[in-house]
DNA sequence: CTTGGGACCTGGCTGC
DNA sequence: TGCAGCCAGGTCCCAA
């Protein structure tokens, strides 16, 4: 599942081979890939064009060509870019070859992704929240934009307008790191704990990079490798495990409609508008 | 306006 | 052994 620190190591990893490059040829295999546009008109309004430089935004990975167009990915569940895979198989969905002679593949089991070609980026990502690992996202912002909802804490980190880039999996890291139930409302969250929740959504994010992304389900780096973070997830896809803080049990609820991992021990439903004692 | 829930998609798992 | 049915979750869309 590729969240903010899957498509970050992807940035990385795909960077030096494809930066400076020009397309010579792409194939798209799967019609439905292209959004807002049809397949012959990416293909053409590619080929070309150099690869000026590869940014990310939240979940989506930006192409920015050198007619100052933009190539927008976005992976969704099960969608991979691999570096000169070994064979094209079912599950490829456009392949993009380039002046160097490398190629990049598009692989997508379950075809949720999605590919933009467009001259303004921001009609594709200009919705987005701010960039959690920006100097930018403080505690004071993140606490102006949770305090404008009434919904659970988990729903909001899921929400990309509110934060970018946080995905099922680092939420739920995040919130047992800070401490914070899934189920308490994103605006009944005390000064304290929205400090400690910016704070762990930083480092948990920041980890995961350090980890190259987590494998979990079909996520792999371009040159197949797979990434560490998950060996380090100490609730999230654990349920019915021991928490390795408490020793309770990892429960698993449902949080609109995702699955949500939390130890009830660690992560106390506090009663709102009722502040902890002391400090 | 806000919030919640279903659709999309298919491999893999469960249970009969 | 075969297979129906369900689950996984990022985002869009629609309804209340």
């Amino acid at each position: 599942m590729p969240e903010l620190p899957e498509v970050e190591t992807i940035k990385n990893e795909l960077s030096p081979a494809i930066v400076g490059q020009s397309f010579t040829q792409v194939d798209i295999l799967d019609t439905k890939l292209v959004s807002g546009g049809s397949p012959e008109r990416v293909r053409r309004g590619l080929i070309g064009q150099k690869i000026e430089r590869l940014e990310r935004r939240g979940k989506y990975l930006i192409f920015c060509l050198s007619n100052d167009r933009s190539l927008i990915i976005h992976l969704r569940m099960t969608g991979v870019l691999l570096l000169n895979p070994a064979d094209i198989d079912r599950y490829a969905r456009a392949v993009f070859a380039l002046s160097n002679g490398q190629r990049f593949v598009f692989r997508d089991r379950r075809r949720l992704g999605v590919i933009w070609l467009v001259g303004d980026a921001a009609s594709v990502v200009g919705k987005l929240g701010p960039e959690p690992l920006d100097k930018r996202f403080t505690a004071h912002v993140l606490g102006q934009r949770l305090g404008r909802h009434h919904i659970p804490i988990k729903a909001a980190l899921l929400d990309q307008s509110i934060v970018a880039g946080v995905g099922n999996m680092y939420a739920d890291e995040a919130l047992f790191a800070a401490r914070i139930h899934p189920l308490a409302k994103a605006d009944e969250l005390s000064s304290e704990e929205v400090r400690a929740l910016h704070n762990r959504i930083r480092k948990v994010l920041r980890a995961a990079i350090d980890g190259k992304g987590a494998s979990v389900d079909s996520y792999i780096r371009p040159e197949g490798e797979l990434g560490t973070a998950h060996f380090s997830f100490k609730v999230a896809h654990r349920g019915g495990e021991p928490c390795p803080v408490c020793g309770g049990t990892v429960e698993r609820v449902v949080v609109q409609n995702r699955g949500t991992y939390f130890c009830p021990r660690c992560q106390p439903l506090r009663r709102k508008h009722v502040r902890p004692r002391g400090k």
